[in-house]
DNA sequence: GCATCACCTAGAGG
DNA sequence: ACCTCTAGGTGAT
């Protein structure tokens, strides 16, 4: 057991949706990280935990949870306005996770027109199925696959894991990774526009990654490979943006952005667009900024009862404080 | 570049 | 009981 920062919240942390492999039982969050399955809570301001088949150290408790990360420091660098603000309060102690690459690739691959109860259910029938076998407080647990194993699986086998139309899409990930067309770990030591742009690759008019857009890239870049600035952009954010931050874009814009909410997506170019506004915004540390409107957002909409984006209309809730807006 | 549409599927809302 | 729609978007045309 280790003293956990004072910045630090676990229901937030695990329950945000950036992780896919952790539930809580009574105080303890329950998890599966790498080749562990992992038993932790917060107790008097420290940390226990416990793990099998091997023990876990601080060390490894601080480096999985970021503790290196000054988040007081960070909180201070986004606090830009009073929606930050707020979501930073109300949703304090929440910190980004280091994911390992492989598995939150796949993670956010699934995680496309599925909400976070089904990503889920995915990724534990992903493991269930090839994954090895863990047992822990007399559960069982299984690890996520490795990269061969996925490899070489049929594309029926995953759809019997409730991937639906993702099946394909990770098989593929999964051999042109394993026949090193693309190398995870290397890509982690480049800048992020060039990783981000290297997720994106085509060859012969076929993605490298298939499944991987830029949103999902951006989701990669922040969660596994240290990068901070990512701002992955989903409809939630967008909500934000068209609700809140209008005052950081041209007039047309946001009116096109509100014109096209209900349909899917948003194109490329509105994409970087935004993103980079936002990066420009936000500083460095543009991901925390992400995560914490983002969880704030979509707790927001559930304390309202209201089960959808578009019934979760902020009039006369977000205290739409231009002003405090127009410093950038 | 941009607009459309299809894509798996469980579960909520009508 | 049924039908319609949505959920951390992406790919093909």
């Amino acid at each position: 057991m280790i003293p956990a920062p004072e910045t630090f919240n676990l229901d937030h942390t695990l329950g945000c949706g950036q992780v896919f492999r952790w539930r809580k039982t009574g105080k303890w969050w329950y998890g599966v990280v790498e080749d562990k399955v992992i038993r932790i809570t917060k107790e008097n301001g420290s940390l226990h935990f416990y793990s099998q088949p091997e023990k876990i150290d601080s060390h490894f408790i601080k480096r999985y949870f970021r503790f290196d990360d000054d988040l007081q420091g960070i909180i201070s660098q986004i606090s830009k306005d009073e929606l930050i603000k707020d979501a930073v309060r109300k949703v304090r102690g929440l910190r980004i996770v280091r994911q390992e690459p492989w598995e939150c690739l796949i993670s956010y691959i699934c995680a496309t027109n599925a909400n976070i109860p089904r990503i889920k259910i995915m990724i534990e029938n992903i493991s269930r199925k090839f994954g090895e076998k863990i047992r822990f407080d007399r559960e069982e647990f299984y690890t996520f696959p490795k990269v061969q194993e996925l490899s070489r699986t049929k594309i029926n086998e995953l759809k019997c894991c409730n991937l639906g139309y993702r099946s394909k899409y990770v098989l593929d990930t999964a051999r042109n990774i394993s026949n090193g067309k693309i190398d995870l770990s290397e890509l982690q030591k480049l800048d992020y526009n060039t990783c981000k742009k290297f997720l994106l690759t085509k060859l012969k008019g076929k993605k490298l990654l298939p499944g991987v857009g830029q949103k999902v890239a951006d989701c990669i870049l922040l969660f596994s490979m240290e990068k901070t600035e990512a701002f992955p952009i989903d409809v939630w954010i967008v909500k934000a943006i068209t609700d809140f931050y209008q005052s950081l874009f041209n007039f047309s814009f946001i009116e096109k952005l509100k014109k096209q909410t209900g349909r899917k997506a948003i194109t490329i170019t509105d994409y970087d667009t935004i993103c980079s506004t936002m990066q420009k915004y936000f500083g460095k540390y543009a991901g925390y900024a992400q995560e914490y409107l983002f969880h704030y957002i979509r707790t927001k909409c559930q304390l309202n009862g209201k089960k959808t984006r578009d019934k979760c209309i902020y009039a006369g809730y977000w205290k739409l404080d231009l002003e405090a807006l127009s410093g950038i």
